[in-house]
DNA sequence: AGCACGCCGACT
DNA sequence: GTCGGCGTGCTC
């Protein structure tokens, strides 16, 4: 056989080197080596070992031959991914702005090969077992005529080949995950395989149970704490066909099964289906390309979905489908109440619960109803400050005031700086600080002293960030071990309490003015899904929305549960401002630790992109990040906005070459956020 | 990213 | 005279 030629990606994370380097494959090798190997090349004048990825093998050198070394041999303990990860991580690299590298990092599975199997397999039996003995007729549902339809459509959609993406807009409650499993069953019937993207906070054994009752052992579940050796014999696991499912979070997307007939992402609208690591990308786009490169099928669902999702629905792109009733016998959408919070304090109120709140939890807890208190915590937890000069007490590292909490401690919330309360403002030397503001742990003990007969549980970061906090205050809550629940975003997101009658949001608006065009986006979600938690069991729930802003579209849409005008307002302001979807913005941020030299660089970028690119784009900028500095680490950031996107990938080509050559760059981080 | 080649200052 | 500074440029 002729010589053959392996191109290669090395593993650099560095532009000069982020392009193919072609070896010979040597003969004993020629047999095992394909597409996606992970191989041992020599490289540079000094010959030096390092790990690459085979990207494509030809018959022909597009080099000097004389000069193309040997691949010296495979990885150890290495996985051979499929080819289509790697073209998938080429259009991630070209979408996204990452180097090849980086993009093949997160498609490809990591190296590391099984060490602790039996963990994951034991964990996986339990789980059954746990099952089995609680109810096995689980997996036989009822679906009510929308459910039907929608899964009817599906099917004859499926089975013809047409392939355009589904967006499911649910209510909350309203038997979204029964028409994901009818799907799936339908895909697995014809011998392909399933992944279901599930964001990180809702990946709770509740929710995976469901799936275990209905599909056993086909299933494989990916959380952020399998080691990295784990992860690797999942997928090595779902590459042999030994499973069928994968449910996970952003991360289970890149599963390589070999015959992937359907990607389902639920919650569509979560951040968290964006990466915060370079490649910035966001599963929603990069499920979109996968599928449509491979003939599968997506289906999407959310009760508020993203503007973006939408969008491309009414635009035809996305095929709109409608569960506007609950699926539960007997379940109605909770009756939503809004709070003037103004009028309150007219009448005299200074509590954080209004009088009818106040009412209505007293009603609950006499009846043994449960209630959930929500509250945003950011921006409005307490900080403390001087009564004589004014000022707060800040953190030395970040851009952000210190929180009080009832140790006596002051902590940033930012960097884990802390410190005990000082005894005199560190300013003017006097003796009156006091706190402002109230969060969780205050709430709590307002909670406690107003309502002195309720047991109460709180669930935030603080009292979550030890191992298994989360699941065991969740489970304390569903077992009726507690009548009042006070907690973060992290209480409303996809858990199902069924002796929930009220859930009271204390300040909706506090999320309503952040620096960032998605915060009524955001606020509309938080509020809906929060009202979304009550009445989920026979009795019918009570949501009250506590605000000073009742006006506002943000909540009123969200109070009276319309999605439409919600998205109709929405949607008007992002094309009068030319924010995403109605245009395309690429956000530059720059950090570093010199103030000066940040804010020096971002001027001369957008100088020099002014200069070259001006005539056709919005610049805005450069503004101080919203959290100016973190960690000693000061962030400025630069937003462009432009129809095209192709020219905004451009730009962002652009502006890394010459930031690569530019020296005084090297002490400072560079980051690209495409939308 | 790493490593070599390369052309100017203070040392055995 | 040479040891070594890190500037520039290349890596199949």
């Amino acid at each position: 056989m002729a010589v053959q030629y392996a191109s290669i990606i090395i593993d650099i994370s560095h532009e000069n080197v982020d392009r193919v380097f072609q070896y010979r494959i040597p003969e004993q090798m020629l047999p095992d080596i394909r597409i996606g190997s992970q191989v041992c090349v020599p490289f540079g004048s000094g010959n030096r070992t390092r790990k690459g990825y085979v990207v494509g093998i030809s018959q022909t050198a597009g080099f000097d031959e004389s000069r193309i070394k040997e691949v010296a041999g495979f990885v150890t303990g290495s996985v051979t991914a499929d080819s289509r990860l790697i073209e998938l991580a080429w259009w991630m690299k070209e979408r996204y702005g990452s180097t090849m590298n980086q993009a093949l990092k997160t498609v490809l599975p990591v190296k590391k090969r099984v060490r602790a199997r039996n963990r994951q397999v034991v964990e996986t039996m339990v789980a059954g077992q746990a099952l089995s003995g609680q109810e096995g007729e689980a997996a036989i549902v009822r679906l009510n005529g929308q459910q039907q339809r929608i899964v009817e459509e599906f099917c004859r959609d499926y089975d013809e080949g047409r392939r355009r993406p589904y967006l499911i807009h649910g209510i909350t409650g309203s038997g979204k995950t029964e028409v994901y499993m009818e799907m799936i069953s339908h895909v697995l019937a014809g011998n392909r395989q399933v992944i279901v993207l599930i964001p990180e906070i809702a990946l709770t054994y509740q929710t995976v149970m469901r799936f275990f009752a209905r599909f056993g052992e086909k299933i494989s579940v990916m959380h952020s704490r399998l080691s990295a050796g784990e992860r690797c014999d999942q997928f090595e696991r779902a590459k042999k066909g030994e499973t069928e499912i994968m449910i996970g979070a952003r991360s289970a997307l890149f599963t390589p099964f070999a015959r992937l007939g359907l990607v389902i992402i639920d919650e569509e609208h979560e951040g968290a289906y964006r990466s915060e690591a370079a490649p910035r990308y966001h599963a929603r786009e990069v499920a979109e390309h996968l599928t449509q490169m491979i003939g599968a099928q997506l289906v999407m669902g959310s009760a508020t979905p993203s503007v973006e999702a939408f969008s491309k629905a009414k635009a035809g792109l996305y095929k709109l489908c409608s569960l506007n009733k609950r699926a539960s016998q007997g379940s109605v959408l909770a009756a939503t109440e809004v709070v003037d919070l103004r009028k309150e304090l007219e009448a005299g109120n200074k509590s954080i619960f209004s009088r009818r709140l106040k009412e209505l939890i007293e009603d609950r807890l006499e009846k043994k109803e449960q209630i959930m208190l929500f509250m945003n915590r950011r921006g409005y937890s307490s900080f403390v400050s001087c009564r004589s000069c004014g000022k707060a007490m800040k953190c030395p590292h970040c851009d952000v005031s210190l929180t009080l909490h009832n140790n006596g401690r002051l902590v940033c919330h930012y960097c884990g700086y802390t410190v005990s309360m000082p005894k005199a403002c560190p300013e003017c030397g006097s003796g009156y600080l006091a706190g402002f503001g109230v969060g969780t742990q205050k709430i709590e003990e307002m909670a406690a002293q107003m309502f002195p007969q309720a047991r109460i549980l709180r669930m935030d970061l603080d009292t979550t960030s030890q191992k298994r906090g989360h699941e065991a205050i969740l489970t304390a809550f569903a077992g009726g071990k507690a009548d009042l629940l006070i907690g973060t975003q992290m209480i409303v997101k996809g858990h199902d309490f069924p002796g929930v009658t009220l859930v009271g949001i204390l300040a909706a608006d506090v999320s309503l003015y952040a620096p960032d065009f998605r915060c009524t986006e955001r606020t509309f979600q938080l509020l809906v899904q929060a009202a979304g938690r009550a009445g989920r069991g026979r009795r019918p729930g009570i949501a009250v929305i506590q605000t000073y802003m009742p006006e506002h579209y943000g909540i009123w849409t969200a109070a009276k549960q319309d999605y439409e005008t919600f998205y109709r307002q929405e949607m008007g302001y992002r094309q009068l401002m030319h924010y995403p979807p109605a245009c395309h913005m690429l956000q530059m941020q720059v950090a570093g630790e010199d103030e000066r030299l940040t804010g020096h660089m971002m001027d001369l970028i957008r100088d020099s992109v002014v200069r070259h690119f001006g005539s056709c784009l919005e610049v805005i900028g450069p503004v101080p990040a919203p959290v100016y500095k973190v960690n000693d680490i000061y962030r400025k950031i630069l937003y462009m906005k432009q129809e095209n996107y192709d020219i905004l990938i451009r730009i962002r080509n652009y502006v890394q070459e010459r930031w690569d050559e530019t020296e005084d760059c090297r002490q400072l981080t560079i980051q690209y956020d495409f939308s």
